[in-house]
RNA sequence: UCCUCGGUAGCUCAAUUGGCAGAGCGCGCGGCUGUUAACCGCGAUGUUCUAGGUCCGAGUCCUAGCCGAGGAGCCA
């Protein structure tokens, strides 16, 4: 009986007898002779049935596959120059699993509608296929990195009593008759953590209830935030060029196939390599003054327009650094020479990406962050175990969160993070 | 939440001034020994998003609603 091999490694198999077992992507009849290409999930192959090399009624059967109809072949595996991906199975027997009938999806172009109702089905085609590697490969690269670094993985909550920052808008749940929230951020768990391990990160769903209905919005989304302790804010975009930068050229490592599917051009990620740009908010606003926004007012936030011009300036991903006080978070550090500012920094993707990272370092001081809380409006009874990480050898600290998505999107270049994730939550739509 | 555009065959779309509902793909049947989104011939396929309205006549015009896409704000 013929061994069941993968397609992936049919390259050690040429010249022997196998079997694979996998989808017809696509069937092609000659007359007397047939073209099929097989799908298993690790690869695509070509199998060719001639009519004069198998029985009747085996040629009959590859006769009635389908698109997507499952299937054992087995055959021979032969080098064919003239076979995509250079490699054919000569088909000796089929066994057909089940024909399939009337799958949607097919070789011709589809709306995002249509296709976005049927992502059960999308993923099997070859450009979600890559982009779902591309994925893997990077959350792979992020666990490496960090845990060859000395971060220790600690993973937070998703069940959470009250907004970590209070000002996005969460989803409330019904936790034996209370309100809880589903978790926007792991970042106040870890700033506990740290006292305890010093460096750690943790990695999982994050959900933002906001009705933002762009290319660059999920209402579940994965994101990995490393936090650690003694950090400071160059600290931080020092650790966080090298995080990005090992991501970046590990896709290019092991995922030059997938990027070649999606057509990504990679000489532009090739470059991604510390030292990145750096910049401070009141340097990127005279930038904008300059660059077709004189109108900008300093303490406004940038828009997705302003990141874009910023972005595009630099051939790198960019920081931008030492935004005003007001514009972030309660627990962000004041800059000790202009307290107008704090000690933050978001991470400006290339090619107008937009915000993949913000960060920054968090205050220590334990007067100050009281007098934010109140200042921020947030319920202080729900902060009394944050405070008391500033009573107990409260230590200068920072970290960042890194959207997966929008990394993905980004080295993929995508139109749309929607087909960075299997499936995408987005603004009121949960199906599939 | 706001702004803009759209909804016609399974899919992608066309339909002139308001005047017989169309094409390509896919599907079915037939042909072809090297196809790469194959090609050639024949064939079947409609609640024109929904509910009202105007009109001799509405896919087309009017009103309301539903759904989708793109953008804004906010964010990763």
């Amino acid at each position: 009986m013929a061994p069941h091999i993968l397609i992936q490694d049919i390259a050690a198999h040429t010249g022997t007898e196998v079997t694979l077992q996998g989808w017809i992507a696509d069937r092609t009849d000659k007359g007397k002779l047939q073209f099929l290409r097989l799908r298993d999930g690790s690869g695509v192959i070509q199998a060719v049935v001639f009519q004069k090399d198998v029985p009747p009624e085996t040629f009959d059967a590859t006769r009635t596959l389908t698109q997507e109809s499952s299937v054992r072949i087995t055959g021979i595996l032969r080098a064919e120059a003239r076979a995509p991906g250079g490699f054919e199975l000569a088909v000796k027997s089929v066994e057909v699993v089940q024909i399939a009938l009337d799958y949607p999806i097919t070789p011709k172009e589809h709306g995002v509608e249509f296709l976005m109702e049927h992502r059960h089905l999308w993923l099997r085609s070859p450009r979600q296929h890559a982009i779902l590697r591309a994925c893997a490969r990077i959350i792979k690269a992020i666990r490496d990195w960090l845990d060859n670094n000395g971060y220790t993985l600690v993973d937070t909550p998703i069940l959470t009593p009250a907004a970590v920052e209070g000002t996005t808008t969460l989803f409330e749940t019904d936790y034996f008759g209370a309100p809880a929230y589903l978790a926007q951020s792991g970042q106040l768990y870890n700033e506990a953590n740290i006292m305890a391990l010093g460096k750690v990160y943790c990695f999982g769903p994050t959900f933002r209830a906001e009705k933002s209905k762009t290319r660059r919005h999920l209402t579940e989304f994965w994101m990995v935030e490393p936090e650690w302790a003694f950090g400071t804010l160059d600290d931080y975009m020092d650790v966080a060029e090298q995080f990005v930068s090992y991501i970046v050229q590990s896709v290019l490592q092991d995922r030059a196939a997938e990027m070649k599917v999606i057509e990504r051009d990679v000489t532009k990620l090739a470059n991604i390599k510390p030292p990145f740009p750096r910049i401070s908010y009141s340097d990127a606003v005279d930038l904008l003054k300059q660059k077709g926004f004189p109108d900008f007012v300093w303490g406004d936030d940038f828009g997705a327009p302003h990141e874009t011009v910023i972005s595009e300036s630099f051939d790198q991903p960019v920081f931008v650094h030492r935004y005003p006080t007001d514009m972030k978070a309660f627990y962000m550090e004041r800059d000790a020479s202009n307290p107008k500012v704090c000690l933050s920094a978001d991470l400006l993707a290339a090619e107008g990406y937009g915000e993949i990272i913000g960060g920054g370092q968090r205050s220590a001081d334990l007067e100050y962050l009281a007098s934010q809380i109140e200042k921020h409006k947030l319920p202080r009874a729900a902060y009394e175990w944050y405070l008391d990480l500033r009573k107990y050898g409260s230590v200068p600290h920072c970290g960042f969160g890194l959207g997966v998505e929008r990394t993905v999107a980004w080295i993929c270049k995508l139109d749309h993070v929607r087909e960075t994730i299997a499936f995408p939550r987005m603004l009121e739509k949960i199906y599939p």
